[in-house]
DNA sequence: CTGTTAGCGCCTTCAA
DNA sequence: TTGAAGGCGCTAACAG
């Protein structure tokens, strides 16, 4: 592999010139500009990115940790950072976090030992302090998914209360009055939000918030499963299930389904997030959209404007939820009121 | 930040001892190894790993490159890639080539520039010729989602003939005989495999393949969706449909449905691939298991072996497909046979 | 077992 | 506009 000093030799300049040439930071005649594109050439030059980040003190790599790898989020999200980033010639290093503490941490520490620029992290499970004093540290941090007040210039976050609000009001608005509610992990600060835009929807409906007809579950669609065969056991009159993300909806669905109930005649569902999938499946699933993709390719322009001084990017921080009808959720018909209880 | 020197000043040794005890390939008295810990707790040092990678010409960093990022078979892969990779501490860096040649090219390109120790790659639209010229270069190379027989060694991989074929033999041995056929791309390998066990399967069974019944689509739902539609407007007899993967299959049969069939009592759907969320949707798909997260910890642990000389692994480079049987197909009825021609 | 001494390939003042 | 020279933080012979 040819290096700096054989172009140098070559081209008949000094390796601080071919620097320059490479980096053009300060002016080089066209002249021996040309010589050392032309030996380059020749030579098939490649500059080792190790060497220059050891020189220069950066990687061009950002590191980005989420809570996990696979699912329907991650890949969007990863999508929209990577094209983003790869296409100013900086690279992604990946790792995940499982929404544990000491994993988010460990990869934290991962990413930083590793000289990442800066650091776009998707955490659940470390505190807001953590990640105030992380923030302060040497290497840029932005978060997605994420809203703290203190350090609120370098989060991208989605409205969730509202998210959650717009689902409830959809299913009220549609006279329905006996609801249940499967949320995430109340840990998680999304699912928290959710389930806070789903009460003030009640309570502006005046229809009181039971304990019981909400269940904290996983975001995963076995448990969505599993809640709804909870709800269903407690032989309480449902007409309409909100369930706080697609996933845990489509998991519901598929247990009432399987019990002989219709949805949306007997019951009415809707979830959250606008994931692909639910759109394909039968009944189609009523959401809430969860534009994800759009927050990863956020993050990644922040890191482009604060760390490599891109100033062709704006970055925005929030995003509202959008409602999307499908056919899982329709008016509540008299007939079905008590369409589950025995 | 503190480097070596200081470590090796306030431990009252050399800068290799201290490089000996990090690296820990010589031996080094117990007493001195301790202090350099001691002081390298104290001063909370934290090594350089671009000094370390440029000294030692090695980066510790492997490259994943994949045809998309998003969808349900990136995911996983990349869980199983990451997890192992991360805890031998090497770390992963992404790119995706968008099953276009152009980019899978520059995608190597890329990660090759970025210095890594090895590369893992799911390309489909690159030759094989150009993937053996590349094996041959000085960076190892290991293929998912690929058999080149020239290069077999390095190539991890799903029996897709065997997979295709396990489908339409699951369909036919259930009496049908109206089958049609949505394909993945023609031009991916898995594709053509997967449609080559299908003719296979329909052989043995004396059954003649009707090309009109076969669809070329896309891997998408809403292809899937187009597919099905496609076939339906011929007005032939079909009371099976195979397709090449889940995510396909449900687009066809949300088609079926919002046009009153029934699946399977009209018509029966089998997929491929296994993802989890036609697990959750009604009637719960039948489908051939495509172990994607078993062949990405495979193709980390080929790297951990080939290039890191792990010797606690054992890489298998070829997986079979099996069969899971679930709602979405059943067996002929006599009072389907005309079932969806007018 | 430990220290000395060159680099790894490139960037970046400082002079010229 | 260009060149010389000193690192960046660490590894890897080679001595001792």
């Amino acid at each position: 592999m040819a290096t700096i000093y054989d172009v140098s030799i070559m081209a008949g300049v000094s390796l601080a010139t071919v620097s320059r040439v490479m980096n053009n930071n300060t002016k080089v005649s066209d002249k021996t500009k040309q010589k050392v594109l032309d030996a380059m050439q020749a030579l098939g030059y490649r500059p080792n990115t190790i060497a220059q980040s050891l020189a220069s003190n950066r990687s061009n790599s950002v590191g980005v940790l989420v809570s996990q790898l696979d699912g329907p989020f991650y890949g969007p999200m990863m999508t929209e950072i990577e094209t983003a980033l790869r296409s100013a010639n900086k690279h992604v290093i990946i790792a995940s976090g499982h929404s544990d503490e000491k994993q988010e941490k460990e990869g934290v520490e991962f990413l930083m030992s590793r000289g990442c620029d800066a650091l776009i992290l998707d955490v659940e499970a470390v505190s807001d302090q953590y990640l105030i004093e992380l923030s302060q540290g040497s290497t840029p941090v932005v978060f997605i998914n994420r809203y703290i007040d203190a350090i609120k210039e370098r989060c991208v976050y989605l409205e969730n209360e509202m998210g959650g609000y717009l689902a409830t009001q959809h299913i009220l608005s549609l006279g329905h009055k006996a609801l249940a509610y499967i949320s995430g992990p109340l840990f998680k600060l999304d699912a928290r939000d959710r389930l806070q835009g789903h009460k003030r929807a009640l309570a502006e409906f005046n229809i009181a918030f039971d304990p019981e007809l909400c269940v904290e579950s996983n975001f995963r669609e076995f448990g969505g499963s599993d809640a709804m065969e909870h709800l269903l056991s407690l032989n309480k009159p449902i007409t309409a299930v909100v369930c706080a993300n697609d996933q845990m909806a489509s998991g519901a669905i598929s247990v009432c389904l399987a019990r002989g109930l219709r949805v949306p005649d007997d019951i009415s569902f809707i979830g959250y997030d606008n994931i692909p999938f639910p759109q394909y499946i039968s009944p189609k699933l009523s959401t809430v959209s969860n534009p994800i993709n759009e927050m990863g390719k956020m993050a990644a322009r922040w890191v482009l404007q604060q760390v490599y001084n891109d100033k062709n990017v704006v970055v925005e921080s929030s995003f509202q939820p959008e409602l999307f009808i499908r056919d899982s959720s329709q008016a509540l018909a008299l007939s079905n009121v008590n369409a589950n209880t025995p």
